[in-house]
DNA sequence: ACCTGAACACCGTTCAAGT
DNA sequence: ACCTGAACACCGTTCAAGT
């Protein structure tokens, strides 16, 4: 239980980011990084317990970089601008993705980024006993679906889709073969995260309104 | 490009199962996969080309596992049969969540799983040129809040949130502030899960109105 | 047809020592 | 106060050889 040295965190910070966005995940180890600063692989556990501890510290810089909100905007287009930030932060660091959705927010630009949905959702009319639950579903919903995306589970797999389908017998799919066409045609992953977005701000409104009004739940 | 041999590929899968369920995400190695199958590492790329495919093929056997669907369900408790029959296989196999949400469903259990969510979605009425979409949001929510829940980013993390709130100035975070003694209270996942659930049925459902009933948009 | 052994190029982390 | 060097116990994967 040492005391972390302070001094050169954000440098180490950097080097890991660097390493992580013309490397990629894989590459991005102790050593790779400790080469970029300059410095033996040990020394950076002077300033951070494990590598675990460092990719914590690497969301919350990563967090930062999202462009801060202008003002003045409406609370579906906050949620927008926080969703299309971190969507565009992300290609560039795409390794550091799987950290976003298996460590808790902790660094102060973690909680800072929380805090802009909670805002928003509260701005919506959400009833507070809800805003946690769908700050958790609304970041959940965004870091998992670029997190898909960008590793290529929605598409872009080793087979083309009718060819893997073909493997079934057709009966057994019934799904797949209702939908038939639609399944074959191209996805604007764009259009599908605006999509998806819209959705969950139209939940929220939705939990706004059952709340303002009990009936209209149903 | 060599041909793979098929014949003790369900022992290797077995075995990396095992390995997950009992000693982590961290030791599941090809080394370890080839201890317990009583052979050596390098002959499991006889049945796999890399750990990726294996891992791939794991996905798949766990899909697998998941109890089918009593017949005369609604589509409402298919969804939810088949999202909890995930979480609970997920938590006998915790390790090999990042693999769900990273790699395409390939495997034909994987298939088949995307078509009872596919019949789901089609029962409800969802527009067909939105089902494919609904199903990927579905997935992305459901695998993700498990992999957020299961890996402590939902909590347990190592200040209590009064304590690493206060490290933070109060006004600079007015979310958390308004929020307040909400944030406080413990949660219980399992009802979180279920109210995610729900939500998400709630919008294909209103996907479905506005389908049939084009002025019920708004 | 199926498997082994040795090797290559890596990991995160501990510990004792150096300036 | 900060950093290094050597070591430990691991990785995935290639290649040539063995039965």
């Amino acid at each position: 239980m040492r005391k972390l040295k302070e001094s050169r965190r954000p440098e180490i910070i950097d080097a890991a980011l660097a390493v992580a966005a013309d490397r990629g995940l894989d590459a991005l180890s102790m050593r790779a990084v400790a080469q970029r600063v300059g410095v033996t692989p040990m020394a950076l556990y002077g300033y951070f317990r494990t590598k675990d501890e460092l990719l914590e510290a690497v969301v919350g810089r990563l967090l930062e970089e999202i462009p801060p909100a202008p003002p003045g905007l409406g609370w579906r287009e906050m949620l927008q601008h926080l969703a299309y930030g971190l969507r565009s932060v992300a290609g560039r660091y795409p390794a550091v993705l799987p950290v976003l959705l298996t460590r808790p927010a902790v660094s102060p630009g973690a909680i800072r980024v929380v805090d802009v949905v909670y805002r928003a959702l509260l701005d919506a009319g959400v009833p507070h006993g809800q805003v946690a639950r769908l700050e958790r579903m609304f970041s959940t919903l965004a870091i998992g679906h670029i997190l898909s995306e960008m590793s290529g589970r929605f598409g872009a797999g080793t087979l083309d889709p009718p060819a893997r389908r073909a493997q079934l017998s057709p009966e057994s799919l019934p799904g797949h073969h209702t939908l038939g066409a639609h399944l074959d045609q191209p996805v604007d992953w764009d259009d599908e995260f605006t999509a998806n977005l819209r959705d969950m701000c139209d939940l929220a409104a939705a939990l706004a309104a059952a709340d303002t009004n009990p009936q209209a739940t149903h």
